[in-house]
DNA sequence: GTATATACTTGTATTATACAAGTGGAAAGA
DNA sequence: TCTTTCCACTTGTATAATACAAGTATATAC
């Protein structure tokens, strides 16, 4: 790889960072933070059967993170926490008619502002833009 | 645009921030904290002469923000502060060589983390990536 | 010469994260 | 069976980068 790409995908990687850190800290989207928007997402398209280690081990995140997000989702009535009929340690996560409409109403919301910022791009690059950062967060999966 | 890239867009730029995040919290990268690496680049690149106002409008962060990074630069010896000679309440931040190699170091570190995320990709895919990252980037200073 | 504006610092709060310790149920070995 | 070990989860504590608000000292304007 040419020097110079990674040199540039490593500055702009930075600023992109502290841009998202300063947007996102004090301002919530909607009415999710930032963080439980991804966990809320997640337990929508997996049709709500994973509990807090399954998902934070998806996550590449500490369980005491997702524990805490969990609750955070479950004292808002976005999500219930189904106790396992077998396992008396383990719940599942399952998201309400409110969670899924709030999940909906935040989307919406999100993408507004990527269209936003977007506006002067062409359809080309916004669709390789996608596919490149989506190739780019898989490579960390890679590595376990 | 299309209503698919931008789904894309939004979800795959949560999915990193998230990831940054927690790559970034507590491994500090070489001996630069996150924040302070970008602050120490501007400096260097802009061969010093800025204070602490001007940055934080250009960085679009807060003064008290900035303000604290540079204390913290200055305290390892890796910026000095000049007083301005004619406004008694302003600075100029410089680098000292201290700083510039402590700069060179993390940046090399950076750099090798991204190429070791990029193994398998190819160079048109890196280049591209990288400017559309950067013109991303300078979406956000379009609107203000 | 007083009032206002500006550059910067410092106090305090917020957020998402990690690590460590604790709780209570499950599984395995004697 | 019962004791030990393991596992899912929660809770306490620390950290980092940010913002807002209040404070200090200097500059500018009237």
């Amino acid at each position: 790889m040419d020097k110079h790409s990674i040199e540039t995908i490593e500055l702009e990687m930075a600023v992109l960072f502290r841009r998202l850190t300063s947007i996102t800290t004090f301002k919530k989207i909607g009415n999710l933070d930032r963080a439980a928007y991804l966990l809320l997402h997640h337990i929508a398209s997996r049709e709500g059967t994973a509990g807090i280690k399954a998902i934070s081990d998806e996550f590449q995140l500490d369980i005491s993170t997702v524990s805490r997000q969990a609750a955070s989702l479950e004292s808002k009535g976005y999500i219930t926490r189904v106790p396992d009929p077998v396992d008396g340690r383990a719940y599942s996560l399952q998201i309400t008619e409110t969670g899924k409409a709030s999940l909906e109403e935040n989307r919406q919301v999100r993408q507004e502002m990527i269209e936003q910022l977007l506006k002067g791009w062409s359809e080309e690059e916004g669709q390789l833009f996608g596919e490149l950062l989506r190739k780019f967060n898989a490579t960390f999966l890679g590595e376990g």
